[in-house]
DNA sequence: GGCGTATTATAAGTATGCTTATGAAATGGT
DNA sequence: ACCATTTCATAAGCATACTTATAATACGCC
């Protein structure tokens, strides 16, 4: 397989990989009642509340505006909280409430259990490798991204 | 780092790549006027033509129906054909006209110069590695795939 | 050969995301 | 202190994808 050949199978695992990952994680996640949009939220809160709208938005590489009808529905539902700054009267921090917590435990056994399948038959020094060949093509492209 | 904590990073990464590989792509298709949902359908004609709406949609991972409008949309600026099938009436075989050539030099430009800023630094082997790795993790995910 | 089922494309309605515009509040230069 | 600029959240309108339903046609079992 010539070198250019060998670079756009690559470009085709990568996506397909990336797309099977997360369709796997959906179909899990949609048993249970909770759509993309929904666990993606929950996701980054559970790696780090108070964040404003803006800074969550950025975190979750959506649009602002596409997350506040999404914070809009998980609030009226009780699951996340808008929390007025104190400082800074524009802004909003965002946060979890107790009522989340099921969901974030149930999103925690299918993260695990989608990696599981995804990584079966290979060994930890495999996986590590993986890790830090993608982790450099993150930052090959991530340089210019801002 | 634990193994379970090395398999987290790993879908993170995965993620990630896989995210800014399609920006990046897509911020050069866009300065040509080349939306998302239209390079895809072109890029995945480019591969296979001939095929039946379902077949196509099924490549690009998408529902049938999201296939329609766009090939609406593609077919009336004259850059798709929808052939009738002659033994089954039912179908359509969705072919490229010539008018849609200069689209897809354009494309394979843009896949190009992504590709090569997404690999710097990387040896040949490694990209081969990597490359290989992925292909294990999609074959892992898409056994339950149908 | 004939009828039930499957398949193909599409339509209607809904969900979700984006671009662009807007109002309120903060910040910075002078 | 004052005005221009920036930032934050949201609104309106559009693009795109999905779920579910439907009409036309093909297929398969008896």
């Amino acid at each position: 397989m010539s070198k250019s050949d060998s670079e756009a199978q690559m470009s085709f695992e990568l996506h397909s990989a990336a797309r099977l990952l997360r369709r796997n994680f959906d179909r899990r996640a949609r048993e249970h009642g909770l759509t993309r949009s929904r666990w993606q939220v929950l996701w980054h809160l559970a790696r780090q509340e108070g964040l404003k709208q803006a800074e969550l938005a950025e975190n979750m590489d959506v649009a602002p505006i596409s997350l506040t009808r999404q914070l809009d529905n998980l609030e009226q539902e009780g699951l996340v909280e808008r929390r007025r700054d104190d400082s800074d009267r524009r802004c909003f921090r965002i946060y979890l409430t107790e009522a989340a917590q099921p969901a974030l435990t149930v999103l925690r056994e299918l993260a695990q259990a989608t990696r599981e399948q995804a990584l079966e038959g290979l060994s930890a020094r495999e996986v590590d490798q993986l890790q830090k060949l993608l982790g450099r093509v993150r930052q090959n492209l991530s340089r210019d991204e801002k």
